[in-house]
DNA sequence: ATGTATTTGCAAGAGATTGTCAATACCCTA
DNA sequence: TAGGGTATTGACAATCTCTTGCAAATACAT
Protein backbone atom coordinates (compact mmCIF):
# COMPACT_ATOMS: atom_id res chain seq x y z
CA UNK A 1 0.00 0.00 0.00
CA UNK A 2 1.26 3.14 -1.13
CA UNK A 3 1.33 5.58 1.75
CA UNK A 4 0.08 9.03 0.04
CA UNK A 5 -0.17 10.98 3.19
CA UNK A 6 2.28 10.85 5.44
CA UNK A 7 1.64 12.39 9.20
CA UNK A 8 3.28 15.45 8.12
CA UNK A 9 2.12 16.22 4.92
CA UNK A 10 -1.66 15.46 6.85
CA UNK A 11 -0.73 18.33 9.10
CA UNK A 12 0.58 20.49 6.57
CA UNK A 13 -2.69 20.33 4.89
CA UNK A 14 -4.88 20.61 7.82
CA UNK A 15 -2.56 23.65 9.33
CA UNK A 16 -2.74 25.27 6.34
CA UNK A 17 -7.12 26.17 7.27
CA UNK A 18 -6.69 26.46 10.64
CA UNK A 19 -6.85 23.08 11.29
CA UNK A 20 -4.61 20.81 13.65
CA UNK A 21 -3.31 17.30 13.60
CA UNK A 22 -4.52 15.17 16.46
CA UNK A 23 -3.88 11.64 17.19
CA UNK A 24 -7.24 10.77 16.42
CA UNK A 25 -7.20 12.09 12.82
CA UNK A 26 -3.64 10.75 12.56
CA UNK A 27 -4.91 7.13 13.30
CA UNK A 28 -7.86 7.56 11.37
CA UNK A 29 -5.76 8.01 7.95
CA UNK A 30 -3.65 5.39 8.76
CA UNK A 31 -6.10 2.83 8.83
CA UNK A 32 -7.47 4.05 5.31
CA UNK A 33 -4.13 3.64 3.95
CA UNK A 34 -3.47 0.42 5.41
CA UNK A 35 -7.10 -0.88 3.84
CA UNK A 36 -7.09 -3.44 1.32
CA UNK A 37 -7.45 -1.92 -2.35
CA UNK A 38 -11.01 -1.32 -2.58
CA UNK A 39 -12.36 -1.77 0.53
CA UNK A 40 -14.53 1.39 2.39
CA UNK A 41 -15.47 1.53 6.12
CA UNK A 42 -18.68 2.61 7.60
CA UNK A 43 -18.06 4.97 10.43
CA UNK A 44 -19.41 1.95 12.77
CA UNK A 45 -16.87 -0.36 10.90
CA UNK A 46 -13.79 2.49 11.74
CA UNK A 47 -14.67 2.98 15.34
CA UNK A 48 -15.10 -1.35 15.88
CA UNK A 49 -11.63 -1.42 14.24
CA UNK A 50 -10.25 1.56 16.32
CA UNK A 51 -11.75 -0.13 19.30
CA UNK A 52 -10.16 -3.55 18.40
CA UNK A 53 -6.55 -1.96 18.04
CA UNK A 54 -7.31 -0.30 22.05
CA UNK A 55 -7.60 2.92 20.78
CA UNK A 56 -10.55 4.80 22.31
CA UNK A 57 -11.66 7.22 20.37
CA UNK A 58 -15.38 8.11 20.41
CA UNK A 59 -18.18 7.67 17.47
CA UNK A 60 -18.59 11.40 17.33
CA UNK A 61 -15.35 12.23 16.35
CA UNK A 62 -15.19 9.74 13.97
CA UNK A 63 -18.30 10.59 12.40
CA UNK A 64 -16.16 14.39 12.22
CA UNK A 65 -12.99 13.24 11.23
CA UNK A 66 -14.65 11.19 8.00
CA UNK A 67 -16.67 14.26 7.24
CA UNK A 68 -13.14 16.28 7.48
CA UNK A 69 -11.61 13.84 5.48
CA UNK A 70 -14.08 13.89 2.64
CA UNK A 71 -14.15 17.82 2.18
CA UNK A 72 -10.30 17.97 2.36
CA UNK A 73 -10.61 15.39 -0.80
CA UNK A 74 -8.35 12.62 1.21
CA UNK A 75 -11.23 10.37 1.55
CA UNK A 76 -14.20 9.69 -0.94
CA UNK A 77 -17.65 9.10 0.60
CA UNK A 78 -19.33 6.21 -1.15
CA UNK A 79 -23.35 5.67 -1.30
CA UNK A 80 -23.18 1.97 -1.98
CA UNK A 81 -25.75 0.40 0.15
CA UNK A 82 -29.17 2.07 1.82
CA UNK A 83 -28.80 3.30 5.32
CA UNK A 84 -24.97 4.43 5.61
CA UNK A 85 -22.52 5.94 3.82
CA UNK A 86 -19.03 4.00 2.97
CA UNK A 87 -15.81 5.89 3.02
CA UNK A 88 -12.39 4.80 1.15
CA UNK A 89 -8.80 6.29 -0.04
CA UNK A 90 -9.86 9.27 -2.86
CA UNK A 91 -6.61 8.04 -4.58
CA UNK A 92 -5.44 9.08 -8.37
CA UNK A 93 -5.29 7.53 -11.45
CA UNK A 94 -4.32 4.64 -12.20
CA UNK A 95 -5.56 3.28 -8.45
CA UNK A 96 -9.16 5.94 -9.28
CA UNK A 97 -12.35 3.51 -9.82
CA UNK A 98 -15.91 3.62 -9.61
CA UNK A 99 -18.81 1.29 -8.80
CA UNK A 100 -21.47 -1.05 -9.87
CA UNK A 101 -23.54 -2.17 -7.20
CA UNK A 102 -26.83 -4.31 -7.13
CA UNK A 103 -29.37 -2.37 -5.76
CA UNK A 104 -31.24 -5.40 -4.07
CA UNK A 105 -27.99 -6.69 -2.26
CA UNK A 106 -26.24 -4.20 -2.27
CA UNK A 107 -23.33 -6.36 -4.03
CA UNK A 108 -20.55 -4.57 -5.47
CA UNK A 109 -17.69 -4.66 -8.57
CA UNK A 110 -15.45 -2.05 -9.17
CA UNK A 111 -14.17 -0.91 -12.72
CA UNK A 112 -11.81 1.98 -13.58
CA UNK A 113 -12.28 4.10 -16.39
CA UNK A 114 -9.65 7.25 -17.15
CA UNK A 115 -12.55 8.69 -19.81
CA UNK A 116 -14.37 9.06 -16.88
CA UNK A 117 -11.68 10.37 -14.67
CA UNK A 118 -11.55 13.13 -17.85
CA UNK A 119 -14.97 14.08 -18.49
CA UNK A 120 -15.24 15.19 -14.72
CA UNK A 121 -12.25 17.07 -14.53
CA UNK A 122 -13.23 18.90 -17.65
CA UNK A 123 -16.84 19.49 -16.46
CA UNK A 124 -15.45 21.06 -12.89
CA UNK A 125 -12.89 22.99 -14.92
CA UNK A 126 -15.57 24.52 -16.83
CA UNK A 127 -17.40 26.17 -14.30
CA UNK A 128 -14.73 27.09 -12.33
CA UNK A 129 -14.87 24.06 -9.33
CA UNK A 130 -12.37 22.57 -7.75
CA UNK A 131 -12.79 18.96 -8.14
CA UNK A 132 -12.33 16.77 -5.15
CA UNK A 133 -13.48 13.93 -6.20
CA UNK A 134 -15.64 12.20 -9.55
CA UNK A 135 -17.46 8.30 -9.29
CA UNK A 136 -19.70 6.70 -11.54
CA UNK A 137 -22.10 4.81 -9.35
CA UNK A 138 -23.92 2.24 -11.89
CA UNK A 139 -27.67 1.08 -10.00
CA UNK A 140 -28.63 -2.26 -11.18
CA UNK A 141 -29.82 -6.00 -10.38
CA UNK A 142 -27.06 -8.78 -9.94
CA UNK A 143 -27.45 -12.08 -11.88
CA UNK A 144 -28.56 -13.50 -8.39
CA UNK A 145 -31.22 -11.13 -7.73
CA UNK A 146 -32.34 -11.18 -11.14
CA UNK A 147 -33.19 -14.53 -10.91
CA UNK A 148 -34.53 -14.46 -7.18
CA UNK A 149 -38.27 -13.46 -6.71
CA UNK A 150 -38.31 -12.40 -3.21
CA UNK A 151 -41.64 -10.86 -2.18
CA UNK A 152 -41.67 -7.62 -1.62
CA UNK A 153 -39.53 -7.04 -5.02
CA UNK B 1 -42.55 17.63 -20.74
CA UNK B 2 -42.95 14.59 -22.20
CA UNK B 3 -45.25 12.34 -20.43
CA UNK B 4 -43.13 9.11 -20.24
CA UNK B 5 -45.84 6.88 -18.44
CA UNK B 6 -49.26 6.93 -19.09
CA UNK B 7 -51.28 5.76 -15.68
CA UNK B 8 -51.67 2.48 -18.09
CA UNK B 9 -48.62 1.93 -18.68
CA UNK B 10 -47.63 2.68 -14.81
CA UNK B 11 -50.21 0.07 -14.18
CA UNK B 12 -49.09 -2.86 -16.59
CA UNK B 13 -45.59 -2.33 -14.99
CA UNK B 14 -46.81 -2.62 -11.52
CA UNK B 15 -49.19 -5.32 -11.99
CA UNK B 16 -47.04 -7.59 -14.03
CA UNK B 17 -44.86 -7.76 -10.82
CA UNK B 18 -48.58 -8.41 -8.45
CA UNK B 19 -48.66 -4.95 -7.80
CA UNK B 20 -51.40 -2.46 -7.82
CA UNK B 21 -51.36 1.05 -9.33
CA UNK B 22 -53.05 3.15 -6.79
CA UNK B 23 -54.27 6.89 -6.90
CA UNK B 24 -50.83 8.24 -4.78
CA UNK B 25 -48.57 6.22 -6.99
CA UNK B 26 -50.60 7.64 -9.59
CA UNK B 27 -50.10 11.33 -8.65
CA UNK B 28 -46.77 11.16 -7.53
CA UNK B 29 -45.71 10.13 -10.99
CA UNK B 30 -47.38 12.59 -12.18
CA UNK B 31 -46.19 15.54 -10.16
CA UNK B 32 -42.34 13.99 -11.15
CA UNK B 33 -43.04 14.35 -14.83
CA UNK B 34 -44.87 17.73 -14.71
CA UNK B 35 -41.36 18.78 -12.66
CA UNK B 36 -39.13 21.28 -15.27
CA UNK B 37 -36.28 19.17 -16.64
CA UNK B 38 -33.53 19.09 -13.95
CA UNK B 39 -35.75 19.45 -10.83
CA UNK B 40 -35.62 17.36 -8.09
CA UNK B 41 -37.40 16.50 -5.35
CA UNK B 42 -36.59 15.06 -1.37
CA UNK B 43 -39.44 12.97 0.00
CA UNK B 44 -40.17 15.99 2.53
CA UNK B 45 -40.20 18.29 -0.99
CA UNK B 46 -42.62 16.04 -2.32
CA UNK B 47 -44.55 15.83 0.68
CA UNK B 48 -45.45 19.33 0.98
CA UNK B 49 -46.16 19.62 -2.82
CA UNK B 50 -48.51 16.88 -2.22
CA UNK B 51 -50.24 18.67 0.75
CA UNK B 52 -50.18 21.88 -1.40
CA UNK B 53 -52.71 20.35 -3.98
CA UNK B 54 -54.51 18.79 -1.18
CA UNK B 55 -53.77 15.90 -2.03
CA UNK B 56 -53.28 13.69 1.35
CA UNK B 57 -50.98 11.37 1.17
CA UNK B 58 -48.72 10.36 4.14
CA UNK B 59 -45.35 10.67 4.30
CA UNK B 60 -44.78 6.76 4.64
CA UNK B 61 -46.78 6.66 1.32
CA UNK B 62 -44.55 8.55 0.01
CA UNK B 63 -41.15 7.13 1.42
CA UNK B 64 -42.38 3.95 0.17
CA UNK B 65 -43.65 4.75 -3.29
CA UNK B 66 -40.27 6.70 -4.00
CA UNK B 67 -38.89 3.61 -3.02
CA UNK B 68 -40.92 1.63 -5.47
CA UNK B 69 -40.55 3.88 -8.48
CA UNK B 70 -36.61 3.86 -8.01
CA UNK B 71 -36.29 0.15 -8.04
CA UNK B 72 -38.16 0.12 -10.97
CA UNK B 73 -35.63 2.38 -12.51
CA UNK B 74 -38.84 5.00 -13.15
CA UNK B 75 -36.82 7.28 -11.07
CA UNK B 76 -33.33 7.84 -9.76
CA UNK B 77 -32.03 8.34 -6.42
CA UNK B 78 -29.60 11.06 -6.01
CA UNK B 79 -27.40 11.97 -3.59
CA UNK B 80 -26.60 15.49 -3.80
CA UNK B 81 -27.08 17.39 -0.54
CA UNK B 82 -25.92 16.12 2.73
CA UNK B 83 -28.90 14.24 4.77
CA UNK B 84 -31.35 13.26 2.56
CA UNK B 85 -31.76 11.91 -0.69
CA UNK B 86 -33.35 13.60 -4.22
CA UNK B 87 -35.25 11.71 -6.85
CA UNK B 88 -36.03 12.72 -10.36
CA UNK B 89 -37.44 11.00 -13.45
CA UNK B 90 -35.07 8.88 -14.83
CA UNK B 91 -35.31 9.95 -18.87
CA UNK B 92 -33.44 8.15 -21.51
CA UNK B 93 -30.93 9.98 -24.02
CA UNK B 94 -30.70 12.88 -24.88
CA UNK B 95 -32.64 14.25 -21.43
CA UNK B 96 -30.30 11.57 -19.43
CA UNK B 97 -27.89 13.65 -17.31
CA UNK B 98 -24.84 13.86 -14.52
CA UNK B 99 -24.14 16.17 -11.70
CA UNK B 100 -21.44 18.35 -9.93
CA UNK B 101 -21.91 19.80 -7.09
CA UNK B 102 -20.67 21.75 -4.56
CA UNK B 103 -19.72 20.36 -1.27
CA UNK B 104 -20.29 22.96 0.78
CA UNK B 105 -23.65 24.76 -0.19
CA UNK B 106 -24.73 21.99 -2.59
CA UNK B 107 -25.50 23.93 -5.51
CA UNK B 108 -25.93 21.55 -8.42
CA UNK B 109 -24.74 21.96 -12.26
CA UNK B 110 -25.96 19.68 -14.81
CA UNK B 111 -23.96 18.10 -17.49
CA UNK B 112 -24.61 15.67 -20.16
CA UNK B 113 -22.41 12.89 -21.66
CA UNK B 114 -23.21 9.75 -23.85
CA UNK B 115 -19.99 8.42 -23.36
CA UNK B 116 -20.65 8.08 -19.94
CA UNK B 117 -23.72 6.32 -20.51
CA UNK B 118 -21.75 3.70 -22.68
CA UNK B 119 -19.21 3.01 -20.17
CA UNK B 120 -21.90 2.39 -17.70
CA UNK B 121 -24.15 -0.30 -19.98
CA UNK B 122 -20.78 -1.87 -21.31
CA UNK B 123 -20.16 -2.36 -17.51
CA UNK B 124 -23.44 -3.78 -16.49
CA UNK B 125 -23.65 -5.93 -19.40
CA UNK B 126 -20.11 -7.46 -19.13
CA UNK B 127 -21.01 -8.65 -15.31
CA UNK B 128 -25.04 -9.69 -16.14
CA UNK B 129 -26.42 -6.51 -14.06
CA UNK B 130 -29.60 -5.38 -15.44
CA UNK B 131 -28.65 -1.85 -15.51
CA UNK B 132 -31.38 0.57 -13.18
CA UNK B 133 -29.52 4.08 -13.92
CA UNK B 134 -26.12 5.06 -14.05
CA UNK B 135 -25.09 9.03 -12.81
CA UNK B 136 -21.34 10.45 -12.56
CA UNK B 137 -21.22 12.36 -9.31
CA UNK B 138 -18.73 15.45 -9.19
CA UNK B 139 -17.59 16.31 -5.62
CA UNK B 140 -16.14 19.85 -6.04
CA UNK B 141 -16.28 23.49 -5.02
CA UNK B 142 -17.99 25.99 -6.28
CA UNK B 143 -15.90 29.09 -6.91
CA UNK B 144 -18.03 31.55 -4.67
CA UNK B 145 -17.42 28.81 -1.62
CA UNK B 146 -13.72 29.20 -2.82
CA UNK B 147 -13.60 32.51 -1.92
CA UNK B 148 -15.44 32.41 1.31
CA UNK B 149 -13.54 31.46 4.13
CA UNK B 150 -16.33 30.42 6.77
CA UNK B 151 -15.19 28.98 10.00
CA UNK B 152 -15.27 25.51 10.40
CA UNK B 153 -14.08 24.77 6.86
C1' DA C 1 -70.03 -8.52 -7.05
C1' DT C 2 -66.67 -11.00 -4.03
C1' DG C 3 -62.51 -12.69 -1.96
C1' DT C 4 -57.98 -11.82 -1.15
C1' DA C 5 -53.60 -9.91 -1.24
C1' DT C 6 -51.71 -5.36 -1.62
C1' DT C 7 -51.54 -0.74 0.06
C1' DT C 8 -52.41 3.04 3.02
C1' DG C 9 -52.25 5.99 7.26
C1' DC C 10 -50.91 6.42 11.74
C1' DA C 11 -47.96 5.98 15.41
C1' DA C 12 -44.06 4.05 17.13
C1' DG C 13 -39.44 2.84 16.24
C1' DA C 14 -34.75 2.30 14.29
C1' DG C 15 -30.48 3.91 13.09
C1' DA C 16 -27.30 7.25 11.44
C1' DT C 17 -25.55 11.57 12.26
C1' DT C 18 -25.17 16.03 14.70
C1' DG C 19 -25.31 19.43 18.62
C1' DT C 20 -23.94 20.86 23.27
C1' DC C 21 -20.57 21.82 26.48
C1' DA C 22 -16.97 21.16 29.73
C1' DA C 23 -12.39 19.34 29.59
C1' DT C 24 -8.32 18.67 26.90
C1' DA C 25 -4.49 19.42 23.91
C1' DC C 26 -2.52 21.55 19.48
C1' DC C 27 0.24 25.17 17.90
C1' DC C 28 1.68 29.82 17.65
C1' DT C 29 4.22 33.39 19.86
C1' DA C 30 7.08 35.51 22.93
C1' DT D 1 9.98 26.17 25.96
C1' DA D 2 6.24 28.04 28.59
C1' DG D 3 1.70 30.12 28.18
C1' DG D 4 -2.46 31.31 26.13
C1' DG D 5 -5.92 31.22 22.61
C1' DT D 6 -8.61 28.20 20.15
C1' DA D 7 -9.58 23.91 17.78
C1' DT D 8 -10.86 19.37 19.12
C1' DT D 9 -12.47 15.63 21.89
C1' DG D 10 -15.72 12.70 24.53
C1' DA D 11 -20.03 11.88 26.61
C1' DC D 12 -24.61 11.97 25.82
C1' DA D 13 -28.72 14.06 24.43
C1' DA D 14 -31.15 15.43 20.50
C1' DT D 15 -32.40 15.42 15.75
C1' DC D 16 -33.50 13.84 11.51
C1' DT D 17 -34.45 10.76 7.88
C1' DC D 18 -36.47 6.85 6.87
C1' DT D 19 -38.80 2.25 8.16
C1' DT D 20 -42.10 -0.81 10.18
C1' DG D 21 -46.25 -2.96 12.67
C1' DC D 22 -50.89 -3.04 12.50
C1' DA D 23 -55.75 -2.37 11.39
C1' DA D 24 -58.65 -0.45 7.96
C1' DA D 25 -59.26 0.53 3.14
C1' DT D 26 -58.98 -0.81 -1.63
C1' DA D 27 -57.16 -2.69 -6.27
C1' DC D 28 -57.99 -6.35 -9.16
C1' DA D 29 -58.63 -11.17 -10.80
C1' DT D 30 -62.44 -14.25 -11.17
Amino acid sequence: MVNLYSASALKAELNAKGWRLTPQREIILQIFQELPQGDHLSAEDLHQRLVALDQDISLSTVYRTLKLLARMGILRQLELAEGHKHYELNQPHPYHHHHLVCVKCSKTIEFKSTSILNVGAKQAQEYGYKLLDCQLTIHAICPECQRSLIPGW
